[in-house]
DNA sequence: TTGAAAGCGCTACCAG
DNA sequence: CTGGTAGCGCTTTCAA
């Protein structure tokens, strides 16, 4: 194995200046860099990680936590790590994989040992245990998601509730005067996971602002958990003519069932989504939906954690606007709007 | 922070002892151990990283090098990944998340600076320049994959080949006489991916075997492809009543065009695939299919260069059984068998 | 602009 | 069964 000294033996210098060639944290003379430089190629030198965190305090590492239920979107995942990654490498960062079932115990472990410089959490709900932790721990770090209490963490997340603004939005703008949102399955509220909540909000803001009438309740996403959604919405709210889909598993058993009973996308019911492009596209009618910029996210998470390691920034939140791509599964309303009153009353709650 | 001199000091022993306590390398009497344990929790210590690697040369890291390329199975990958960050953690061992974009310089770069004690690396193709590279690594390696020569590197894949055999002897059995295969997209094949084609030959040999005829063709994952391919196959096989699909991304628009067709599942059609089994059980009719352990692949990915690392074992490479899945999608060929030849002529070849 | 050398915190060898 | 200690390969301060 070849080490500084080799390289710095070969090019007749000391080892400090092998080393400030390598790091540029001093003027080096142009003859000398040319030296050292070619006897590092020649040699094939690879400084030695782990002496250079022993010796720098740095490990030149972060960590990325990444969940593992099965009610996450999976290739949002992906899109995300791949962002994060690519980001880190550029900032000369690796990238440390753990899975959400280590904990809060992972997370004090690699903080701990100094495994990582900082340390990036994906989907955070609103009071998760390891927000505390991550508070107590010597290295910066920012959360995917919005915690109740994000004090003294970066946060980087889509902007849910101007997401479900937009959507319910552009269907009022279409005409469209009863409005259903089919969120996420149950056990998403149960959770307290708050990217659902907050994009219901915005959903139910958006509705009364345009005084249109809407629901909303919870799916399972399976064949049955849609038809039963269906029914009770269609029973529910009459008139309805249009949806707003917060459930990317549930997105094919919509369609499914939709075209089984023979109900038309767009004429007859319009849909709108939340879901990446690329499942938008994979139906027979391609879907109006706002996207999830998850390499985007990942990008910016890098790039917050490490101002805040090198101190050129404190902990801040960032929401990002939702992009919405215009496709063919939203049309107007199809039957001539009722006149329209002044300001109706919008309902919307989210039932079980 | 707390170093281990610390600890050692608050239980009177010296750091050898501390050091020994925590390796478990050399006998320790019941009481110094207490002892040595009580202070390490009432400090808090956590023995660091990068000096214990210094001291140890080793780095108790693997690399896990995944594919970003748009065509691969997302879920599979994350499954795959999920697998081998569990595994690494029961025996100790973090994981550097790498992409393939990296490329071999990377797989060098994590190598030569002692990062990780050995390599995983997915979507290994038949001839893919890292295969060199990874034999000339100081760390041991294994491949999910097969290339064609993987002297010296431990494989871990799907018996992709029994995998095809086994989905087209399942439908000669059903006694369908006239199959299709819908391959990957073109760009697949065109890569040399090596389960494509070890897919591919297990298909035509039980075809063969069985006495039916069978076509194969690539195919892109959309609706004109689907629609396209059908036409081809249709016209191609007269008396085809079944398909293996072997394109995940394919699936939802062979089953929309289907439908849209008139074409019953299995009524009309029989569809057998290789997918996950979520995949298979989000449409309207549950998929037959074989389904790709990914999780456990990871595991024994991860045993495996262990096994290597610590000169338990030399590479090899293991092809793990295909599981088939019986579910809806699969039923006897429509028309009553015509008569069937002692040894009829397969014909099987995968154009463009 | 460069060199010398003191650690960084741990492991593992050599002694006892 | 336990202690002392020489490095592991690098960064960075101090000196020139």
């Amino acid at each position: 194995m070849v080490t500084i000294s080799d390289v710095a033996k070969d090019a007749g210098v000391s080892v400090s200046t092998v080393s400030y060639v390598l790091s540029g944290k001093r003027p080096i003379s142009a003859t000398t860099r040319e030296r050292v430089e070619r006897s590092i190629s020649s040699l094939g030198y690879h400084p030695q990680a782990s002496a250079r965190a022993l010796a720098s305090n740095r490990s030149s590492a972060l960590a990325l936590v990444v969940p593992l239920r099965r009610d996450v979107i999976v290739p949002v995942i992906m899109q995300f790590a791949s962002g994060v990654v690519v980001t880190a490498r550029t900032h000369d960062h690796d990238v440390l994989l753990m899975t959400q079932d280590e904990g809060a115990g992972g997370l004090q472990r690699v903080s701990g040992s100094g495994l990582v410089d900082a340390l990036i959490v994906m989907d955070v709900e609103a009071q998760d245990p390891r927000v505390e932790v991550l508070r107590g721990l010597r290295q910066p770090a920012v959360l995917i998601g919005l915690p109740d209490d994000p004090r003294g963490l970066g946060c980087v997340d889509l902007d849910f509730a101007a997401a479900g603004r937009v959507l319910a939005r552009h269907l009022a703008e279409h005409g469209h005067r009863a409005l259903a949102l089919l969120g996420p399955s149950p056990a998403v509220y149960d959770r307290g996971t708050s990217f659902a909540t907050r994009f219901l909000r915005g959903y139910q803001q958006a509705a009364e602002e345009e005084g249109v009438r809407a629901v909303a309740h919870a799916c399972e996403p399976s064949f049955a958990g849609v038809a039963a959604w269906l029914d009770r919405v269609e029973s529910e709210l009459p008139g309805l003519s249009a949806l707003v889909v917060h459930n990317e598993a549930a997105l094919a058993p919509l369609l499914s069932v939709l075209s089984a009973r023979g109900r038309r996308v767009p004429e007859d019911l319009s849909v709108v989504a939340l879901c990446p492009a690329d499942v938008a596209v994979s139906f027979p009618v391609p879907l109006s939906a706002v996207e999830i910029p998850a390499a985007t996210i990942g990008e910016l998470a890098v790039e917050m954690v490490l101002d805040q390691l090198e101190g050129r920034a404190q902990p801040s939140v960032r929401l990002l606007p939702p992009e919405f791509h215009e496709r063919a599964s939203c049309g107007p309303a199809p039957r001539p709007a009722t006149p329209r009153p002044r300001r109706s009353r919008a309902t919307a709650r989210m039932g079980s």
